[in-house]
DNA sequence: CTGAAAGCGCTAACAG
DNA sequence: CTGTTAGCGCTTTCAG
């Protein structure tokens, strides 16, 4: 007992009207008739009539509707950009197909090849760390479809991109450590490939320079995102010759690794080593002593990237240079430090 | 300058074939020799062709797609069972489309108009707290979609159904409470609009009878399930004229309002009030002191009720009736009580 | 104002 | 083994 659905053709046959006659009077074009527009709307909901945007876009050649890759949505800086994303696109009439690619570069390439098979208009990706190469995303622009990039952008492809001011971010960070006073300062830098780790990364080694301080190699640790690189980092830092007196953490979750580590040395935090993070995480906030932090407005973010890639979309043939948004940055000083 | 996508007919023009027998080699279909199958899928590799999945969803009546409705992502609890879900569809084969309700039963109901245009075979939704109306769901199953609900289920509509053990896990919760002591144990209760609410304080009513505990009208304070309403609640509590020793909170954020409610009040968790929440949230772990919870296998969850969905879909045929499968909870016992 | 015809890209049934 | 034909549900162009 499969239900078939409801098409324009059942409601002309039941009104003795053509098939086209029906389309047209469902979109309120000026060729028909009140009377009879206002007969089809009645019968159409009378019969729970739904529009097959299937057939419609495959019509269209399009499908107003954008897909949205990130590597995991239960970081609540993603969860925000999205959210950000949906309040544009929903308002501009586009749908919104979100992919996790779960920090694998793999996933993240089927993905973008189911994203292209369904035809999506266009696609906002922030780049899994595991993604040293930037490939798979070209097939997007050849194929025609609008392509910006956030957060964790591809430097080599030439796109619209949104990112916050990752450099100042670190450098407020880190100048905020100096002038505590703490003078051995490490940084947990994230992984070469990622646009986040090179530039937080050179405001560290930036911002340690401009006070004169020497930089120690061995206080660079290079790691990934995640809370148990921040661990595996910090374990490194304790057990080293010299323990730094401070820690600059590529993001919240890696700040989260340290910050158990610490703790499990049974270390104070900020007496024995002070803690920043980067990206004021819901959780930050509630770590004991709370993590100074730096925002990056991810909500403004995502409705930036839409407002991009929605222009993008509506003239598609104008070949306008590509444009970078740079978001503010902010650092917010909790007792960590 | 639009780029046109490649499509069956081009390939089969470079070879000089019928487009059909394009299609069929493209599908490993047995009548095609395997010599024009490689040249037919060697020139696709070298024009970067992507079968067009909208055709194929209009042709074939089914889209491989399914569609999760959840009140919001940058909850943990729905991230994960996301994940779960996302786990065993990509594995057979389906897309997944989330949409986020925001706890608005209006959101809601538009996410299903468009999932049931974008012809999903399948709906998963969590509702809306907003929700006191489930008709809005009922378009689904007569426009032959597949539904299936979990944690917040719509008692009065006929469909499978995945659940934690809510009336379990408030028993537990509850009576660990009364075992470590307290006797004025308080519940801030959800929404009576919705199962989890009422489960839950089904089971604190239970337990507190059970142990021949008079219920205090007073002590059950209905509202919402965000971290707001938790806040509000606790204001009531503490400001009525006996204080509760114990708090019994719905879920994990009305939970951590009620935290920092009680903390605004310098009172002290657990010695002047004792607190549980539900859920196991990631942040309830990091509280001071950490939050005694009960955890519900969010990840299990969505792969119990994706697996659900899709045996729907693959025999909709089949009038079976529907299940109900009850997750196991398990209290998880930290330093709030 | 309404109807007819064509076509979006693909698959399925049937013919050669 | 390959080709032909028809059609999924809709929009668009052109006739009536």
């Amino acid at each position: 007992m499969t239900v078939r659905q409801i098409t324009v053709k059942d409601i002309a046959g039941k009104l003795r009207l053509h098939y086209t006659t029906v389309s047209k009077a469902l979109r309120d074009h000026p060729d028909i008739s009140p009377d009879t527009k206002h007969r089809v709307l009645s019968l159409a909901k009378e019969l729970d009539y739904h529009p097959n945007s299937i057939a419609k876009s495959l019509k269209k050649q399009a499908t107003s509707t954008i897909g949205i890759i990130v590597p995991l949505i239960k970081n609540d800086f993603f969860s925000a950009v999205i959210s950000g994303v949906e309040e544009v696109a929903y308002g501009r009439g586009f749908n919104t197909v979100v992919c996790q690619s779960n920090e694998n570069s793999d996933r993240e390439a089927i993905h973008v090849r189911t994203l292209i098979s369904n035809r999506v208009d266009g696609v906002l990706v922030s780049v899994a760390q595991t993604s040293t190469s930037c490939d798979h995303f070209r097939a997007l622009p050849k194929q025609g479809i609008a392509l910006v990039f956030f957060d964790r952008v591809c430097e080599d492809i030439n796109t619209d991109k949104v990112v916050a001011d990752d450099f100042g971010g670190a450098v407020q960070a880190v100048r905020h450590l100096i002038q505590s006073g703490y003078k051995k300062v490490a940084h947990i830098a994230g992984p070469k490939s990622t646009s986040i780790g090179r530039d937080r990364c050179k405001g560290y080694v930036n911002e340690l320079k401009q006070n004169k301080i020497q930089i120690n190699p061995e206080f660079i640790i290079y790691g990934g995102l995640q809370e148990d690189d921040g661990v595996v980092a910090t374990r490194k830092l304790l057990s080293s010759s010299t323990i730094p007196e401070a820690i600059f953490a590529v993001n919240d979750p890696v700040a989260l690794g340290a910050y158990k580590e610490i703790k499990r040395n049974a270390l104070n935090i900020p007496k024995d080593v002070a803690l920043v993070g980067f990206g004021n995480n819901t959780l930050s906030s509630y770590l004991d002593p709370p993590l100074t932090t730096v925002t990056q407005s991810p909500y403004e973010q995502g409705k930036a990237a839409a407002n991009m890639l929605l222009k993008r979309i509506e003239n598609s043939q104008s070949g306008n240079p590509s444009e970078v948004k740079v978001v503010e940055t902010k650092l917010i000083i909790r007792k960590s430090t």
